[in-house]
DNA sequence: AGCACGCCGACT
DNA sequence: GTCGGCGTGCTC
């Protein structure tokens, strides 16, 4: 006889924990990867997933068995459970967490997968049948009867009648329940538009890959204005079948409704969105929708590279180089980097666009690993817009803008157009500081100082949630030489309003567009076409398209030239090309206004030039030079405690271990914002220029982590190609 | 992450 | 004498 051998599950579940769990398969429950569970754990109950089946269970302990299989289908198709492990062991991130992180809110607290469909009615019965004092259920009968197809419960509820009435009139059978009218008739309208192409545009269509091809990863580079998404349209028109699903991703901030309109346009009900606005039933939804393989085009903002697609031929990644992409907390993916792994899995091709390509990216390019398509044409007749540096070292500046960058602006206005002002700093002012004792307001909690919000005299730390009543006078010598040092939104908003008094200034940053649709009612008045002075942070430099502004001010551009994150030039070239792409995309030409101590800086002079690569070739080479990414792999551990030296502590022993694994690494530092919080922050960088050594070493100091016994306020996590090094 | 167990301070 | 503070340890 055989010695019967319980069958067992291998088990994820929703928790930081680097293990999986095992459990015995109860008789006749069949189980595979993917597949969602029900299991005891602790003297809870907890929703898992399945890893493996039949794997060898530890020894010395008593198995539990699995309670239920959620559904009989894997909630993670094959292709989704694999890209979600290759990002587990990449990021270093537990697994049962990054599953977790590709189920809609609703499955993660196990609940059914299955949509709650609004009942849907349609009249069936005389209303001649209801006793007289039944008035409302009459009217809503005729009410239904003149409605073609019926109406769902809350349309009718919208209409003035109730709940009640509904399940009264259901009873005497007099309406019944019916399947909403579908609304595919809308693709048919679809079909046969096709987005007309520049000879530009069609040139660079040319050149993007077949599908047939198989995985092929192209970066399209193409400047701002020169209709990157009209070629996506017309790329996924002409390449994408019937029955095909693709994927779009884009920054959050341009998933407008207007970007999902145009898709629409070409695409009507095959069209779906993803983004973190919205409400779980929604999520669901469409997650189902895609789950069960329908045709969906899918836009939507990093996490939907996770949706569980089984039919993906096509991903697009507009604006590659945008830092929202990489998740900066928990499991820090790269939505971008992990689309291109999805498109090695589907053997399917992936476009990068971008008007200003990140290093890694561009480097790809270069060596060929990437196919570069060039777009280098603005869309219609618009012409690129000529950037000028103005040096403002000791020249008078009023609210941070100097006297040719208003005259500038007092031109533009006359001849009525639209100026935008660029400053990198929300508030009024970055710094208070008392002109007789030289104090300057701190943040009780961080290492950082308060910044000054004048239209609700707050002093607020944009670092943590602390914020104080503001004060006339120095909170510590009571001198009234109490003053705002350095420019912030509001300031060069009140500035201008009163240097221009009959001009709209509207404000666009965090604090201003809090309020939901506020920045609609902006974009109205900028849409309206009739002058006025935008002014604002990084909000305004993407995505938005603002025909009518001719003239882009850069009120300070030096902040990003002598930082030490090594990543703070190429970000600024970024920014400042993006933001001076909102200049001149109209019928006339745009100008932008640099303002600087450093016109002589030597990437400022080659971003004067107004064209990108030249500028990205600089910066690869400094990054060579200093054996930087992308020319070597990089991972950061970051640590923080109550106490710096528990922290440094933590960095130095994990520094040693490193070393002797052979992986160069820089510090421990502490961060350039060593408390945060009232944390301590600090970070040790690690270098490889073999990226699978990297990985592999990585995770077994993770296991050493997690092995060590730590300080209970220690807290230790590790950022897999980082963005931020400060 | 939850949720237990556990060993020390202010209350009926 | 207890109720409860949150430190540490475990969950198949």
């Amino acid at each position: 006889m055989e010695p019967h051998v319980p069958r067992t599950a291998r088990i994820a579940l929703n928790r930081p924990i680097r293990r999986l769990f095992d459990y015995l398969l109860p008789d006749h429950m069949t189980l595979q990867r993917g597949q969602r569970v029900t299991v005891p754990f602790g003297r809870q109950s907890a929703t898992g997933l399945v890893v493996e089946t039949d794997a060898q269970p530890p020894e010395g302990i008593t198995l539990k068995p699995v309670r239920s299989a959620a559904e009989a289908w894997p909630a993670l198709p094959p292709e989704t459970f694999r890209l979600l492990s290759w990002a587990s062991d990449y990021y270093q991130h537990p697994l049962g967490e990054c599953l977790f992180t590709a189920l809609p809110p609703a499955l993660r607290r196990g609940r059914p997968a299955v949509e709650k469909v609004e009942p849907y009615w349609q009249a069936c019965g005389d209303p001649a049948l209801l006793p007289g004092n039944a008035k409302r259920q009459k009217e809503l009968l005729a009410w239904l009867k003149r409605q073609p197809g019926g109406a769902g419960s809350k349309q009718i509820v919208r209409a003035g009648f109730t709940q009640s009435q509904i399940r009264s009139l259901q009873e005497k059978e007099l309406i019944r329940e019916t399947t909403p009218p579908s609304t595919d008739g809308a693709t048919e309208e679809t079909r046969n538009r096709i987005p007309v192409l520049s000879p530009a545009q069609q040139e660079a269509a040319d050149q993007l890959p077949s599908p047939d091809d198989g995985f092929t990863t192209t970066l399209l580079f193409g400047i701002t204005g020169s209709g990157k998404t009209e070629l996506y349209l017309h790329y996924l028109k002409t390449h994408l079948d019937d029955n095909h699903q693709a994927l779009v991703l884009v920054p959050e901030i341009n998933l407008t409704p207007q970007t999902v309109a145009r898709f629409q346009y070409y695409f009507g009900s095959r069209i779906a969105v993803w983004h973190s606005a919205l409400k779980d039933s929604e999520r669901l939804s469409t997650w189902l929708r895609i789950r069960n393989g329908e045709p969906v085009i899918l836009i939507g903002t990093r996490s939907a590279v996770l949706l569980p697609f089984t039919n993906l031929k096509t991903i697009v990644v507009d604006e590659e180089h945008d830092s929202s992409y990489k998740q900066g907390e928990g499991f820090r993916y790269s939505g971008r980097d992990t689309a291109i792994y999805r498109a090695h899995l589907n053997n399917c091709p992936v476009i990068l666009g971008s008007a200003t390509p990140s290093m890694e990216s561009y480097h790809n390019a270069l060596t060929g690993k990437y196919t570069l398509v060039r777009l280098e044409e603005r869309a219609g007749n618009a012409k690129l817009p000529t950037i000028k540096l103005l040096d403002i070292r000791s020249r008078p500046l009023e609210g941070g803008l100097s006297r040719p960058a208003i005259s500038a602006i007092e031109k533009c206005l006359n001849a009525g157009q639209q100026a935008l002002v660029y400053v990198n700093r929300r508030g009024f002012a970055p710094i208070m500081m008392c002109f007789d004792c030289g104090h300057m307001v701190e943040c009780p909690r961080c290492d950082t100082r308060l910044t000054y919000h004048r239209r609700d005299r707050a002093m607020r730390c944009h670092h943590c949630d602390f914020q104080t009543a503001a004060t006339d006078h120095c909170p510590k010598c009571d001198s009234e030489a109490f003053k705002p040092v350095g420019q912030g939104t509001e300031r060069s908003e009140d500035v201008l309003a009163a240097q221009f008094p009959d001009i709209p200034v509207v404000r666009v940053d965090r604090d201003s567009t809090q309020r939901k649709g506020s920045i609609q009612g902006i974009l109205d008045t900028v849409n309206s076409g009739s002058p006025c002075i935008l002014v604002g942070t990084q909000m305004l430099a993407k995505g938005h398209d603002f025909p009518n502004v001719t003239l882009v001010v850069v009120v300070n551009a030096d902040g990003g030239l002598f930082s030490v994150d090594f990543r703070a030039p190429e970000q600024l070239i970024q920014t400042l090309l993006q933001v001076s792409g909102r200049a001149g995309r109209g019928e006339k030409t745009g100008e932008v206004l640099v303002q600087t101590c450093h016109s002589d800086h030597p990437l400022l002079r080659s971003l004067a030039v107004g064209y990108y690569l030249p500028v990205a070739d600089q910066l690869l080479a400094e990054r060579e030079t200093g054996q930087l990414p992308p020319y070597r792999a990089m991972a950061i551990l970051r640590a923080e405690s109550d106490v710096m030296s528990s922290s440094l502590k933590l960095l130095d022993d994990m520094k040693s271990k490193a070393s002797d694994c052979g992986i160069e690494s820089w510090g421990p530092l502490p961060a350039l914002i060593a408390r945060r919080a009232d944390r301590h922050r600090a970070q040790l960088i690690m270098v490889s220029n073999n990226r699978v050594r990297l990985n592999r070493q990585l995770a077994l100091l993770c296991q050493d982590l997690d092995l060590m016994r730590l300080p209970a306020d220690v807290k230790w996590a590790i950022d897999v190609d980082p963005l931020e090094t400060g």
